[in-house]
DNA sequence: ATAAAAATTTAGACTAGTCTAAATTTTTAG
DNA sequence: CTAAAAATTTAGACTAGTCTAAATTTTTAT
């Protein structure tokens, strides 16, 4: 069986694997973490030793096929959680990744597998992210930018780059929902803001800072 | 914060006070604990540190007001959940309680609120154990076991006092089902079993054994 | 190409929780 | 009441996970 901690290391290695496209370094995962290098470089030798990632030292770190599949089930866990959470117990879309992050540890392939049922068997978490397969297959989803679409074009939004409380409440302050239609109807060339119009016919200003967070397709 | 392992010891003492009604035994909470006796005198002197028990050495020892307000929390957390995997996710009794030994931990008042209204605010777990209240009452509750039932009377199945598979399976195959009214037909004077009428009108064996871990009223 | 800077690993230490073996206290039985 | 038995605590050790400080390796910038 494998511990919290070390679940909690092969998601965090997954994620930053994907995010960068390349080994891992002892730094990021530090900081990822919130643990210092030091510490990271023990719990290395430990999942080394456990034959979940391919380490050489000072060379950075990547999963190897059964780290990969259980980082994938980590991340499975927590998604469908969150949809559990915002779903069936009504919980803000901002509010649920902490709690996620306790119930995604909790290990029972029934549990799983029944929850999975119970929710309908989503494909997609209340942030757009998609949830792996049972059997450790990440959905590819193909979505783009807001930032990326241009005038005139009409998108539906599907998900966020960005997780923090803030930005979710922000969208929600503006009235951007996920699964709602957009149409770009203005790009300003100087900040590189953008005016869309929502289904009420209403439109809403968005800053290229949080049009760079928002994916649509 | 406490951790996993002092709520664990926590609910024990509480099981274990209650059960004996008198101190609790180092011996008796290693037992319980599936530890040894050292282990648990290192743990009461921390508990005892936090002021969660009163603890004199060689003596017993005995939760105070706080430890007791948060064995209550953990039990209702344990018992919110069992209602939960059964009667949403479907899971048989017998299958729930290891998954709510994890569960229980989960610690997000939030969470345990909303949960208890998605249940419809139950009064009772699935082995019908009354679940303690927000505040950190536990119900009464004036159950007797059923192999101190007289013949003639007719009484509600309300709960188990063993928890086992094995047992609880053995009633799920008696058609023992909690909720159903039974009525005493026999008292069988060698081996104090007894014979009970079920609602279907047939007759079920119920050994002495059983009869003395069945709650009714 | 080499020296300074940055990243990483090693060394040594600490905490929580556990263990075995030995010492101590309490209980029980004659 | 006292000696043996039982229960409990203490002593010393181990693992997982973490830390700081020092040593080492890699990268970067002259
Ligand atoms: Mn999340
Ligand atoms: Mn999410
Ligand atoms: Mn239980
Ligand atoms: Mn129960």
């Amino acid at each position: 069986m494998h511990s919290f901690t070390e679940e909690n290391y092969l998601k965090t290695i997954y994620y930053l694997a994907n995010r960068q496209q390349s080994e891992v370094s002892t730094n990021a995962l530090a900081e990822m973490t919130s643990t210092k290098a030091a510490s990271v470089t023990d719990m290395l030798r430990k999942l080394a030793d456990k034959q979940l990632i391919h380490y050489k030292k000072y060379q950075g770190v990547r999963l190897t096929d059964e780290g990969e599949r259980l980082a994938l089930q980590v991340i499975r866990r927590h998604r469908l959680w969150e949809v559990f959470l915002v779903e069936k117990l009504g919980f803000g879309w901002e509010a649920v990744h902490e709690i996620a992050e306790e119930l995604e540890h909790i290990r029972s392939e029934e549990l799983v597998t029944r929850l999975d049922t119970y929710l309908g068997n989503p494909q997609f978490d209340p942030h757009g992210d998609p949830i792996p397969t049972p059997t450790g297959q990440m959905p590819e989803t193909g979505y783009q930018k807001l930032s990326d679409v241009s005038i005139g074009e009409g998108v539906c939004l599907m998900g966020v780059l960005e997780h923090s409380t803030e930005f979710l409440q922000h969208l929600d302050h503006s009235n951007l929902t996920l699964g709602c239609t957009v149409t770009v109807r203005e790009i300003n060339a100087f900040d590189k803001s953008v005016l869309v119009q929502i289904a009420s016919g209403r439109t809403v200003f968005v800053s290229y800072e949080v049009a760079k967070n928002l994916l649509v397709n």
